[in-house]
DNA sequence: ATGAAAATGTAGAACGCTATACGTAGAACA
DNA sequence: TGTTCTACGTATAGCGTTCTACATTTTCAT
């Protein structure tokens, strides 16, 4: 007596159902669900009606313990940065007329969280990995790579032969954020960044910051303040920056999340922007249109980076071997918060 | 002469070497994993030994043949949505200590997305399914719910004995809503809802709405604008309504993200807030407490939301087979967005 | 016609686990 | 001393696919 399980029943149809109902044999269903060679136009129609007909899905645990589970997994620092509901468009549309389905986990912008993760979705049998924003030391990302193919979003490692990456110039888009700020008649500009050993991201943007201020004399200037991604820290940072003896006419914040967090510290402090401050942000993302914002930021076209990571993955899951690198040259957008201060 | 293959290579550990290694058989390494009855304490160190040694991690396809794969599906309407994340944050801290991995997809809205990210997640053996402000019909869910435990966050269905729902009061939300605004002098209050034939969510707030502005002789004031999901939409309706003849002097949004646009297109029109509008959102997220926002909204608890919704689902994989139903009441969180009008 | 090559289809062994059915040894009881 | 439990282990048959190896049929030169 077959009792009812605590779970659900297995009333799934299988492709051996399939296979009977089409008066074939199991490989020829297999085959057709693959779009394997050998397969004549009419046996491909009479498996796909009775695919139709009994509404049979392929199992992708099944699937996996051979072949392909056509699903890919997308880490994520958080969900909280809109900049990434860009990057997730970008690679859905990617995804969409191909059979590969997208899986997405966060990491909390935490290294143990995120290992963890990456190993759940290596054992799940994704198909392919596309990291954003990975805190994982190079390391670490060769063994990924070895595992699976990967590409990452926003992580600078352009020589690497075990996978792909797919960033914009953050040395330029630094670079020219401080001369957006110059030509508007800011001189004394700060930089907001993020306190981490691991981004290769604001290490070049740092570097252009620098460089593009040192070329324009303006080196004395210089001023990097380093804070943790919470909202609480960023904005004991930020307070203490603007209340402090060295305050700056301009700060260039490491994302628009966060430029967005100092808009706010700074319309308490009192502040005008952009007459007493201005700010600056970086992706460009949909908050920065709103007027009570009005950010200017580096548009880093997110949704292509999204798109062109899906599309590497893809071609490595097909079987290229060799690295390839995509960049985008970013550009400013410039809004009120940094617009040309009286003389 | 094996080539690698255009993929990797399958260096896995598997349960057999462990067994090798222990000096056990398959069977006792499993049970082990499983944490089934049976096992010896010596058992059980040596066989864990060997795991840690080994490096070993189930894979989770093949577990998922036979039993569960230990992975848990959330959908998401969108990312763009800052509410989402603090579900999100109360789902993963609940699923901390536990086996379960949490994997997400988005439906970007869209009925049919939205479909087939569920039979991919069924398709993909997921032990439990978490969705968050389905646009499904119930007769669906009925079907979803019978091949996996189901938890719906954010869809009225507190009858339903086939799955769980977790919710805030949204009737009376959107009650409270119109009393704090009468309490602050604003009486000419329109609601800005969302063009959904399905969101029960909204069906409820605009029901409790109409519903509080009768109670207080303000039937003649009701006024609901339906506007779709999309930015431009809702600049639109804004637009309109905010120019037309039957200007509200407060508007209450369905959610923040939403009542974030209406103040951008409010300040671009020239008018004050809240002198001129006074604007509520919903789910009192993160950017409600900026100084250019001040939005006032209402908390609605999206954390512990999350956190009933996976131990409920755990629940339900575990054998629970009788409905259960999580309420919040929620709270307004007032800000300067709705501040008392001069009389 | 004839043979070779190409096209089409099938059988059946994996893949790495789970879970059922059993076997065995020691403890508890009469 | 036997008998019955209980605790602990093991052997092994799948789970639903994929994919290699092979068999058969068709096509195409000659």
């Amino acid at each position: 007596m077959a009792e009812a399980k605590p779970g659900k029943k297995n009333d799934r149809v299988t492709i051996r159902e399939v296979a009977e109902d089409a008066g074939v044999s199991v490989a020829a269903v297999s085959k057709v669900l693959r779009e394997a060679y050998g397969v004549s136009e009419s046996l491909r129609n009479k498996v796909r009606a009775s695919m139709n007909k009994l509404n049979y899905r392929p199992l992708a645990s099944a699937r996996g313990m051979r072949g392909q589970t056509y699903t890919l997994g997308l880490v994520l620092p958080d969900i909280r940065n809109p900049f990434f509901a860009d990057i997730l468009a970008g690679v859905n549309s990617a995804l969409e007329r191909t059979q590969y389905q997208l899986m997405m986990g966060t990491s909390h912008s935490q290294g143990p969280a995120e290992e963890a993760l990456v190993e759940a979705m290596i054992d799940r049998q994704m198909d392919g990995i596309i990291m954003i924003g990975t805190t994982e030391y190079m390391d670490r990302l060769g063994i990924i790579a070895k595992q699976k193919p990967l590409v990452t979003i926003g992580h600078h490692a352009e020589t690497s032969q075990l996978f792909d990456t797919v960033n914009n110039d953050d040395q330029l888009g630094a670079r020219l954020v401080v001369k957006h700020l110059l030509a508007n008649g800011f001189r004394n500009i700060a930089m907001l960044s993020l306190a981490s050993t691991t981004s290769t991201i604001l290490s070049e943007r740092e570097l252009g910051y620098r460089r593009e201020m040192i070329e324009n004399g303006l080196g004395e200037n210089i001023n990097i303040i380093r804070a943790p991604q919470t909202l609480r820290e960023v904005q004991i940072a930020a307070r203490r920056l603007l209340e402090g003896p060295s305050k700056p006419d301009a700060l260039f914040c490491w994302t628009d999340f966060i430029a967005l967090e100092v808009i706010s510290v700074a319309t308490e402090l009192g502040l005008r922007i952009p007459q007493d401050l201005a700010i600056v942000g970086y992706d460009n993302t949909m908050y920065c249109d709103f007027a009570q914002n009005g950010l200017t930021s580096v548009d880093q076209s997110g949704e292509l980076l999204g798109l062109q990571s899906a599309r590497l993955v893809i071609e490595r899951i097909r079987g290229r071997a060799e690295a390839e690198h995509f960049v985008v040259t970013p550009r400013v957008v410039a809004r009120n918060s940094s617009k040309r201060r009286a003389v």
